[in-house]
DNA sequence: TATTTTCCGTTGCAAAAGCAACACATTATG
DNA sequence: CATAATGTGTTGCTTTTGCAACGGAAAATA
């Protein structure tokens, strides 16, 4: 539907044409960034995985974004309140380029190719981001724990092209991203089991339904 | 924080020099419009209020945005599955504006002013379209009925800048928002008002705490 | 103005979800 | 390899939420 520009191979092929990005490399569990008011940073993760995550006053712990390879992220796209903390972990070795969006938007003076191309595709990819989020919206206003799982389920399995996947997420993390109870999830999971609706192989979740 | 350009002095001035666009009024209650697939509408709700509905598989109803003026929605901002209606309801008079997409990524042939500024702007347009789609995330990953509410009231209440608001919408549709049941937010707001949270007259709310 | 429709406020009861605790498996790490 | 840390799977109990139903208020409409 969207006009997919390549975003890969337009970092592959400039990610090393400007001046004024910062490139680093972060290993597991690392911070790679903290939200910050006022920075409006924007990072593109190349490689890894990572997750967004927010701890509230209750030191609840919510996944708000599961970022891979290409993810954009960063406080551009946050509005920062004082209510809480909001850190970019690594989920596994991470390479992560830092730009400034102010630099992206009034165009670097170098006037770069990479610059160009990207304020070129920056709706679009902005776009992609905003269709992300009306996908987490739907699942997290799914009434049930039950409804929360398959919808997830289902998506991943649009995205796979399979019945059958692997859960980018520890089942630990999974509650978290869909904002449910670990244990009450777990034994949601044992009825959709003994329901015939999936199949459960550790993290492999298979689709019976339809 | 954002270079806050201002849609409202650029829609006024630009909304008739373009051909491509077409502009309909509607009266409360009626279908705006309804989001199906590959069309990639773009619209801006010139004046009044408007949500946008799901109603999925079991006939539920949740609100998941809800548009006030000024306001951009449509195809465009949605990966549309088959598991659900997507509707854009008047819940009063309204004006909007319908554009295809396409032609403003690919800027329309008239070259016409409005799509000039448009394509300039849109990446600021639709970052604070990520920022409220995040903070609505917020919203929903919290645990209780308590909270939810408790986290819409203060959002409310820094817009306003006073701890005393209107809520923009009935209570009904408030639960709908924050995908409750009513009548359990119903007694969630009876125990606010007994512990001394809040006081409400109608749909007036004034928050006491802190 | 009379009447219909929608919304508000409330409640009893049932179902779902959260909490806490524990044993065991798996994975990191010294 | 031994040990620590993290993740999985389970359960009893408590709290929260949802469901259904109803009367009355407010708003829309004929």
């Amino acid at each position: 539907m969207n006009t997919n520009f390549d975003i890969e191979n337009f970092i592959l092929d400039f990610s090393n044409s400007c001046q004024k990005k910062q490139k680093k490399v972060f290993s597991k569990n690392e911070v790679v960034t903290t939200y910050i008011k006022n920075r409006n940073q924007l990072c593109i993760l190349l490689d890894g995985n990572a997750d967004l995550v927010r701890y509230d006053l209750n030191g609840n712990r919510t996944i708000v974004e599961h970022f891979s390879k290409n993810a954009l992220f960063g406080e551009v796209f946050y509005t920062i309140t004082t209510n809480n903390e909001l850190l970019v972990e690594a989920k596994s070795n991470c390479t992560v380029l830092f730009y400034s969006y102010d630099d992206i938007f009034h165009k670097c003076r170098n006037n770069c190719k990479f610059h160009q191309t990207l304020s070129e595709n920056l709706p679009q990819l902005i776009l992609n981001k905003v269709t992300d989020l009306n996908m987490r919206i739907e699942l997290l206003t799914k009434r049930s724990t039950r409804d929360k799982l398959l919808g997830y389920f289902s998506l991943l399995s649009t995205r796979k092209l399979s019945t059958s996947f692997e859960l980018p997420f520890s089942l630990t993390d999974l509650a978290d991203y869909l904002s449910v109870d670990r244990s009450a999830m777990m034994r949601e999971l044992k009825l959709l089991k003994e329901d015939g609706f999936i199949e459960k192989n550790g993290n492999r979740i298979t689709l019976l339904y339809k």
